[in-house]
DNA sequence: AAGTGGTCTAGACCACCCC
DNA sequence: GGGTGGTCTAGACCACTTG
């Protein structure tokens, strides 16, 4: 009896939370503005801190929000739009948005990345690290794995310099390559080059380079989920996208 | 004094569980099987519940765990390749794996989307809503927003039936497609549709289709990230992509 | 009714950044 | 040193599934 009010099914504060900071977000706040501190918010909306970072951590995923160990929570620009299609390691790639060669190193890959290879398990392949900045932002992390057959004209071992083994490549036929695209999250490593925290969700593109008939490389990009959005593009894209 | 370890930077408990279940969940135990319950496996670790479920997040959103309200959390199959370059609306896409449609509107698209379809804010179009299938798991929502010039054969206003949207969609010559992808979490349709909470991490693959200089459409489709990995082939990839 | 994961609280301490 | 977000705790209650 009572209030006759079945409330049918509470929303979740946190859900609720997060709409409304979307819209004050939208409203109230300018690209890169600094927010009031978590204590102050939760206190502001009457909930607990914790479940305000809820919140926080959802309007993070969707690249609403960034935020800053000792410094704040701050409105994020719109996602970068970074293209995939010809990013690849044998197309230099566009002259103002470059992957850059960090080290490279000679060593057995992961399993999963020795079954694409189709290479022993424990066989050493090159290793070469790069990472991807478009404007001028670091976003992403790559590790290529290029087996011994697919440089013939360098020596087995670690090769004195990571720009020999990409060169190699590059006069490497291609038929092809496919792509997969999945969520995970990233390690201690990727985190420290991507500036973020370790956990912290990437898009992992796993990119495998097929030269005559064979897995010829395997690239394992990670991209920064929160800031960017990778794009596919066929016909000519640019201005759309970059408006997003 | 004592034991002179300084230790350096002591990591997170929720990381260091997150890697001793981890190399738990390969050793000891089988795909589908579940694990203790939260309360349990917190007493086990000498850890307070919620720092076990941060690291019980962070591998669901790796795709390792699955984690159901009432039931409890098991161990998640390697996640599902879904191919997505050729499922557009206008293939019919492979025979055992389809999408199905939901329902039709006439109704206003989003901001962002109408923006993409070169028509007035506020304008109407087709909206076709549809869900895709794989090995019997729903893996993705979709919407697809038609203006009423891509289609001029049907009455502007709302569709009888939404197969008809997608029938005349057919017979349109497609220049070219662009798509991009990225991080999302599912509203509270969406995780209807996908037999997810809301909130929970999705992939957003947003298609525009090109016709005629034109955009004749844009499907905007939100995979289930926990279940699936995107792939772009252009090659063959079958065997090794599902073998995970 | 019992057991599960999901939400929420109120507090504490820590690591980092900047002044 | 003072402020920020990041981690952690110990408890409570709720929503859902299953027997």
């Amino acid at each position: 009896m009572g209030t006759t009010q079945p409330e049918a099914v509470p929303e979740p504060k946190y859900w609720h939370l997060k709409t409304v900071l979307s819209d004050a977000l939208d409203s109230e706040f300018a690209v890169g503005e600094i927010l009031p501190n978590e204590r102050d918010l939760a206190a502001r909306f009457g909930v607990a801190r914790a479940t305000l970072r809820q919140a926080l951590e959802q309007l993070e995923l969707e690249g609403r929000l960034q935020r800053r160990r000792g410094v704040g929570t701050s409105v994020a620009p719109p996602r970068m739009g970074v293209a995939v299609t010809d990013a690849g390691p044998n197309r230099p790639g566009a002259a103002g948005d470059a992957w850059q060669p960090i080290g490279s190193a000679w060593e057995a890959p992961p399993a999963a990345v020795a079954r694409l290879l189709e290479t022993e398990p424990g066989a050493c392949v090159h290793i070469v690290r790069r990472t991807r900045r478009t404007r001028g932002q670091i976003v992403a992390a790559e590790l290529l794995y290029v087996p011994a057959r697919s440089v013939p004209a360098l020596a087995a071992g670690p090769a004195e310099d990571s720009t020999a083994v990409l060169h190699e490549l590059q006069a490497l036929p291609l038929d092809g390559q496919d792509r997969s695209v999945e969520l995970g999250s990233a390690g201690a490593d990727e985190a420290r080059q991507l500036d973020r925290l370790p956990g912290s969700p990437v898009l992992v593109v796993t990119t495998r380079y097929v030269a005559a008939g064979r897995t010829a490389a395997v690239a394992v990009a990670t991209y920064r989920a929160d800031t960017c959005k990778l794009t596919f593009g066929e016909s000519t894209p640019p201005a759309v996208a970059l408006a997003g």
